[in-house]
DNA sequence: CGGACTTATTGTTAAATGAACACCAATTTA
DNA sequence: TAAATTGGTGTTCATTTAACAATAAGTCCG
């Protein structure tokens, strides 16, 4: 074999981590894995790259085989190659994080075949492969991104409450203290971001909040004006 | 070919940004492509990872094969991997940036023998492959870390003066306004993180400013304390 | 040696932002 | 109708940021 042939013997995968939020905890939808290597152990769910397709495209299939979702947040984070991360071979992988409305995640064949289920980040134990690493450094990324961009609002319906809002905040963030209402309203009430909605929420056991709904468009416009979201 | 087999047929590279700072610009080193593809063009120093090499020791390698320098700071940027960004075949790389001390690159037999050189990053032009869009990932990366963590510093000597070290700001951000001396100073100062040193500058035509140091072990344990490092 | 030149050094004020904090309102349910 | 639950709202003080200019220290040249 000759030497350059020896650097095409090594292949790369792409790993999502598919961040989903249930009202009052961060979760990752994890994957039990059905076959050798960590047979049994949950992992993130992640595939070999196809020949021909590109890194976005092949995390944009993991995650829409899985979920059945397409055109969700989606965003690349770092690329993890320890020469034994892979105890078949030379295999590095490229991490992703996306973020789903936990709601629009149905059971699809494949993640019945795979047992695919959501876990709370707080909870997740060990992983196969190098997942906890991954997983970590997404969060990391994930908690920085949420307070720089207003990435928040794929995790939540359409419609939704400043408390939700907020809960959201909370529980990715995980601060030793949760944000104080107040100020969290006021701020992102003063983005001018939000629209008030006429309807108010329903099926609550005490007095219903309003809804509210992110304008993308207006943000888009701030943005070119010199607008930077900050929470 | 077996399915399975076809997927061990792409490569994976790294490719360094490597910037300097010469008191008034910010450079990078490029070297000068001898072969095709992009014979003749200026493209990003890189290599093919070996297949028993860790990604971080590529970077590592290429940096020091051409500059002689190791322990450098070294950071991942991020995984490019367009199907036809490499003409010869399936090449994805992963780019990393590094920040020398410009006046400790010595010209090396392998920097010979590529014509490396330093360029103002304000004024580079076509390059090889993708390399304008790692470029611009890389710049865009530093800009936000400098104003973050204290990695400025590995771009000048270890004794400078602060207005040396606001020029690198300056050039770094390249804002539409400079920053404003008096703050500057207030501020990066107030962080206590430089020592005042006995020496001032010599060898300048006008009155010498006093020479600073970095104080890393003091970062360390105000970090260790909850310390952030903002500018 | 003195004057011109160049860069170094320093502080105040006003405006904006961030942090801390508690009560009344609206609705459901018993 | 009372109790329980969550929704909604303002003020004050401390901190941070932004804007701004005059004097000091050294070199150079005549």
């Amino acid at each position: 074999m000759s030497e350059i042939e020896s650097f095409f013997k090594s292949a790369f995968s792409v790993d999502n981590v598919i961040f989903g939020f249930d009202g009052s905890e961060l979760k990752v939808l994890l994957i039990q894995r059905g076959a050798a290597p960590f047979k049994g152990k949950w992992a993130l769910p992640g595939d070999l790259v196809y020949p021909n397709e590109d890194l976005d495209t092949a995390a944009e299939r993991v995650l829409e085989q899985l979920t059945g979702l397409r055109g969700v947040y989606l965003e690349q984070v770092k690329a993890f190659g320890a020469v034994n991360r892979h105890p078949l071979g030379r295999v590095i992988t490229i991490a992703y994080y996306s973020l789903i409305k936990i709601s629009d995640f149905a059971v699809t064949p494949a993640s019945f075949a795979q047992s695919a289920r959501w876990h709370a980040v707080s909870e997740v134990e060990e992983l196969a492969f190098d997942h906890n690493e991954i997983l970590a450094t997404c969060l990391k990324r994930l908690k920085h991104k949420v307070r720089t961009e207003p990435v928040g609002f794929e995790l939540l319906p359409p419609k939704f409450t400043l408390t939700e809002l907020q809960q959201l905040y909370d529980a990715i963030l995980n601060l030793p203290k949760k944000l104080d209402k107040r100020n969290f309203r006021k701020k992102i009430l003063s983005m001018n971001l939000l629209v008030e909605l006429e309807e108010i929420q329903e099926g609550v056991a005490h007095r219903p909040a309003k809804l509210y709904q992110f304008d993308r468009e207006k943000y888009e416009q701030f943005v070119a004006e010199g607008f930077s979201f900050d929470i």
